[in-house]
RNA sequence: GGGCGCUUAGCUCAGCUGGUUCAGAGCGUCUGCCUUACAAGCAGAGGGUCGGCGGUUCGAAUCCGUCAGCGCCCACCA
């Protein structure tokens, strides 16, 4: 193996061993008798490309897949795609756009041929990249959100749903993307701060001329008066919804404006003359008291038009141009119009006076540049009562874990104030709504049947009273899709067939899922979701945990976007550092929940272990191995090593059960790097151009094999690399199939005094570097009092010592330090500053003499010692003769130099 | 306006039910080394009154209160 070069490169062998991996099946579950473990993917977006998060989220995934499977569990992790029906729907939309064609000019057939063949052909591309980050998911399964199973599968959990009468249909204020042209569910509006306008409408008293205004006279009325007459103030943000207004409103309770109270006011610009209403929702405080009410384009204001039986003008076209109804501006889009007519306003004298003001306007997840509009139209909901109910014991009862536990808190107040969900949306890409409309006269309510195929909607149309004879070709189809995420919720079950076909095989076995990795934005919109189906069909809960990835930021805590161009492309990083090092850079800074700040560096680090542990297999693959005795440093260091690798193991299990994966990396990290290549394989190696004995070369390679098995997980490839090359293995054979080490016995005192030892080493090397001693001088190394230390083979080795004397004294001119209450001193000859040395040791001292004062106070306190626990009490008196001890030892050595 | 969380070394973080794994880790920094596995490295070192104040306690990074700053989620005040 000498011939192997000094520094790794990962793409030799990335793509070699994951091809291996697949042609070898070794992806692939089918149920057996083994114990299931089972994830199902978050499915991205079919037309979506890599980013950090998916790198961050499965990279998690194939640590937690590939640690199950070496835990000897049958692990599946099923892979799929979403179609993201707004989403991909805009991107055609916008493909469409660039050939100059406009989605209303093409039948939905036609649209839905050029989504498909967009899918085709972008689809897919995030799971290729996937298999570059050595995901190790059963291909063989991938799924889709729109193929036929999960297909059929939404179109019956909907009729089943509406059959148990938990869908409906109903006019609501639901939120519009004029751009998308679609309502949303309420969790797909964001909303954010905005530096806006509060504008303040003159409505002029509407009867002022012919029945002048009686005042009150009461105590505190503010009442406004110009030239023109009487008049109202009214704060808004949204002139442009005047034409909308129907009534304006004050709270009874408000005196400044009980004047107003009975009359009517004028519309601002509009004329329309609408009446003063009365009601306790307004806020006295807010502005003047005077609230305009629009009820087609406010949902508070919807209410109060239910209330008080006001009109409801719908001044908006679906696209957020202002329509006919509005009569002013007509055709123009809401923003332009907002400028138009504060500045008309003003120019009329109807403007009182404007300020700058901050409110949160509602955006659309997917549009993120386009403000919500309430808008009032009929759709069909979920009604989530029910959901609630049966999704929230699973959680709060810890059948289901939420990692970190904080998102419990959040789940509960999300099910607990819910509210129906919006599932139709004005989509043609999507599962189309299986509800078939009757033909009705115009003037007619609606009449519809919810069916799984339009045959089986003709069946039941007919037994409608009055249509006994409809024909298939008299029903129409609702038009609308469904919410992506009504298909989704189904994805622990649908990946199994286990909606259309219950208590399968598959389902039986992998049902419920094991852990479930995805970040907390989406813990409303799909987790939950999840649960609440899972609870309906399954009776079980999907996954046993939730493991919630943090954001990934840059270094300087900015969200990535492509806006910002701060977000690195995945792919580039993987050719630089490998995957091997870049899993481990994500990994490194990502604890369970928190936000990671992603730097470079961190693959650098990655790749740099991945460096580490390639040369340290090309230090022990050179060894020459002969038949001879075991010497005794390598005895000491076989039986510590093995220790410390079996308390590693038991560390990072419990680590993985506690889903703390970057603690788990770390501890792998550090045994590796620290205790096996710089402690052990020094310890073990032999001496230039010596063979090794057969038998600490064997334990070698045992334990380089344990480690690669504990390292798989998290660098999948170069383990398999340098495994493969151990030993002579079978075809076929891979460290994926192997099982990890099996966590033995833990020698305690070994490992106590191998750190000791270890101390010992370094104060030895601390002294060569500060007295300039190279390594290959050998030293003395002289034990005041007796050693101790089992380990003095190792130290000799070491440190380089050729004699580790028990003395009385040192010698004067010796350097000494001390570990434990044990003095070790290496003579020097007249290599020995005195002074400087004098220097140390007073410090030294200084600090034990403060040290053991702060016990004396402690012990003196007779409050402490009669209530402090024994243990606590006797440690504090062990700590001061040790104390004690080291001070009469510094004393000796000052008295010793200074003569 | 409610709810949750955070503040510990230059950076990113760990410190569970208060006391020998209590002041830690990784990275960075500094010093000395091109020592034949690795300079993508080796050896060593420095670095924090645990956000401020107050309280409980024999004892507080840890529990309580309060203030300050930061972050997230939810909510129909125009």
């Amino acid at each position: 193996m000498n011939e192997l070069a000094t520094k790794y490169d990962p793409s030799e062998v990335e793509d070699k061993w994951y091809k291996f991996w697949e042609e070898h099946n070794l992806f692939q579950s089918v149920p057996d008798s083994r114990e299931p473990y089972t994830i199902v993917i978050p499915p991205p977006n079919v037309t979506g490309v890599l980013h950090m998060g998916h790198m961050l989220n499965n990279t998690i995934q194939d640590i937690l897949i590939r640690r199950a499977r070496l835990e000897g569990k049958n692990a599946l992790w099923v892979p799929g795609t979403d179609h993201a029906s707004i989403a991909t729907e805009a991107k055609v939309v916008n493909r469409l756009a660039e050939k100059g064609i406009k989605k209303r000019d093409l039948t939905r057939e036609e649209f839905l041929k050029y989504a498909w063949d967009w899918t085709h052909e972008h689809g897919g591309i995030i799971l290729k990249q996937l298999r570059r980050l050595g995901a190790s998911c059963d291909w063989s399964r991938t799924a889709f959100t729109m193929d036929d199973k999960r297909s059929e599968s939404v179109l019956r959990v909907f009729c089943d749903l509406y059959d148990k009468g938990l869908i409906y249909r109903g006019l609501r204020m639901v939120n519009w993307d004029p751009k998308a042209q679609t309502v949303l569910s309420t969790e797909e509006v964001i909303y954010r701060d905005e530096k806006s306008k509060l504008y303040h409408l003159k409505y002029y008293v509407a009867d002022a001329d012919t029945n002048p205004v009686v005042l009150s006279g009461e105590e505190g009325e503010v009442v406004h008066k110009d030239e023109k007459g009487y008049y109202a103030i009214v704060a808004t943000t949204r002139p442009e919804t005047i034409m909308g207004d129907t009534a304006m409103c004050i709270n009874p309770k408000d005196v400044k404006n009980h004047w107003l109270k009975g009359h009517k006011v004028i519309v601002p610009l509009v004329g329309r003359v609408v009446p003063v209403i009365e009601d306790r929702y307004v806020d006295i405080e807010f502005g003047t008291g005077c609230l305009k009410v629009t009820p087609a384009h406010d949902v508070n204001d919807y209410a109060l038009g239910k209330t008080h039986n006001l009109d409801t003008i719908d001044i908006f076209n679906p696209d957020g141009t202002l329509s006919e109804a509005a009569g002013l501006y007509v055709g123009k889009d809401r923003m332009e119009v907002r400028k138009l007519i504060a500045a008309d306003l003003a120019a009329a004298g109807l403007m009182d006076h404007v300020e700058d003001y901050e409110n949160k306007v509602g955006y659309s997840e997917r549009n993120q540049d386009t403000a919500v509009e309430p808008r009032l139209c009929k759709q069909w909901f979920l009604s989530m009562k029910h959901f609630a109910d049966i999704a929230l014991p699973p959680v709060l009862n810890g059948e289901i874990k939420f990692y970190p536990a904080k998102y419990v808190t959040t789940y509960r107040n999300w099910l607990e104030n819910i509210q129906d969900w919006c599932i139709s949306r004005q989509l043609w890409w999507g599962h189309r709504i299986p509800a078939y409309f009757l033909p009705t006269a115009e003037s007619e309510e609606e009449k519809y049947v919810v069916a799984l195929s339009a045959e089986e909607a003709v069946e039941k149309a007919r037994k409608i009273e009055g249509y006994e004879n409809v024909t298939a070709e008299q029903l129409t189809r609702d038009e609308d899709a469904l919410d992506t995420w009504f298909s989704s919720w189904l994805w622990p079950i649908s990946l199994f067939d286990g909606i259309n076909n219950p208590g399968n095989e598959e389902i039986k076995y992998y049902y419920p899922t094991c852990d479930l990795v995805t970040g907390p934005d989406i813990i409303f919109f799909w987790v939950a979701r999840m649960i609440m189906a899972g609870e309906e069909y399954m009776h079980d809960v999907p996954f046993r945990n939730v493991y919630f990835t943090g954001i990934v930021r840059d270094e300087i805590g900015r969200k990535m976007s492509k806006s910002l161009g701060n977000s690195p492309d995945p792919i580039a990083l993987i050719d630089k550092y490998g995957a091997d090092g870049v899993r481990m850079g994500m990994l490194l800074a990502a604890p369970a929940g928190n936000d990671i700040l992603f730097k470079e560096d961190l693959c650098e680090q990655g790749r740099n272990f991945n460096n580490k542990i390639w040369n340290a297999f090309r230090l022990v693959k050179g060894w020459e191995i002969a038949d001879i005795e075991q010497p005794e440093y390598a005895k000491i260091a076989v039986n510590w090593f093995e220790s410390t690798l079996n308390a590693t193991l038991a560390e990072v299990k419990d680590l993985f059960g506690k889903f703390r994966l970057s603690e788990a990396l770390m501890a792998v990290y550090k045994l590796f790097w620290d205790e096996f290549s710089s402690w052990y394989l020094e310890m073990v190696k032999p001496a230039y151009q010596q063979p090794i004995d057969r038998c600490t070369y064997e334990a070698t390679l045992g334990f380089f094999d344990a480690l690669l098995r504990l390292l798989h997980p998290f660098m999948p490839f170069i383990t398999e690399e340098l495994w493969q090359h151990i030993s002579e293995r079978k075809d076929g054979e891979s460290i994926m199939r192997a099982l990890l080490p099996e966590a033995g016995a833990v020698d305690a005192g070994v490992l106590v005094a191998m750190t000791e030892a270890k101390e010992i080493v370094a104060g030895v090397r601390t002294v060569r570097l500060q007295k300039n001693i190279a390594n290959k001088n050998a030293l003395t190394l002289q034990v005041i009092g007796k050693m101790a230390n089992p380990f003095g083979a190792v130290i000799s080795k070491l440190a380089n010592i050729d004699e580790i004397a028990d003395v009385e004294a040192k010698d004067a001119t010796a350097a000494a330090f001390l570990v434990g209450t044990t003095e070790y001193a290496v003579p020097l000859g007249n290599n020995i500053n005195v002074e400087e040395e004098l220097k140390k040791l007073e410090a030294d001292l200084k600090y034990y003499e403060g040290f053991k004062a702060s016990i004396e106070k402690k012990l003196s306190n007779e409050r402490f010692v009669s209530k402090a626990p024994e243990a606590v009490v006797a440690g504090e008196r062990k700590k001061l003769a040790d104390a004690e001890s080291k001070i009469s030892t510094l004393r000796d050595s000052i008295a010793a130099l200074s003569k």
